[in-house]
DNA sequence: TCGTTTTGACCCTCA
DNA sequence: GTGAGGGTCAAAACG
């Protein structure tokens, strides 16, 4: 048995030619504000997106790059007030920062790379950040550390 | 061409 | 057992 457990979707080809133009994906501002998640230094990919209805927020689900790296990113923002942004950090880095993982070849030399934070949790400090970030109207409950309920079958 | 993003569907847990 | 809610995957679109 087993079977046919591989078909996901149902598959629905449906091609319509002349969707709609994407335009701007980010929200914008009734002012062009934009909103732009601040960088860390580390790469992560977007494999998720979903909103939110009990706190009436966007949150997209990052996870990074790396092979064996199960950090994860998730970011939270309003649909509508622009300036609250939340990112939450979730699991460690395995790997260095300065892991190049870029394959660019002629890198222009890192030259000394300014980095003034000690090799801590790098994280840590998005995390005040954030704050700062979001922290302008409503502030709930800044306690989001990287223990979460695992949930799911955790090995 | 391939990697990343986008988006819907599916999975799992709780009430 | 179903529904709501939240999290993840994967195909397609985009660059
Ligand atoms: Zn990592």
């Amino acid at each position: 048995m087993s079977d046919a457990s591989h078909s996901r979707q149902p598959s629905m080809e449906i091609d319509q030619d002349g969707y709609r133009d994407q335009d701007d994906q980010q929200d914008i501002d009734g002012r062009g504000y934009r909103l732009v998640l601040p960088e860390d230094g580390y790469e992560w990919k977007k494999y998720g997106q979903k909103f939110i209805k009990n706190i009436g927020k966007v949150r997209s689900y990052f996870k990074c790059q790396r092979s064996n790296c199960g950090a994860k990113k998730r970011a939270d923002w309003s649909t509508s007030e622009a300036g609250s942004l939340r990112v939450v950090y979730d699991g460690l880095h395995s790997h260095s920062q300065s892991d190049d993982l870029h394959h660019h070849g002629t890198t222009t030399t890192s030259s000394s790379s300014s980095n003034s934070m000690s090799t801590r949790s790098t994280a840590n400090q998005y995390d005040l950040l954030t704050q700062v970030f979001g922290d302008h109207r409503s502030l709930t409950n800044n306690s989001h550390h990287d223990d979460h309920h695992q949930h799911h079958h955790q090995n």
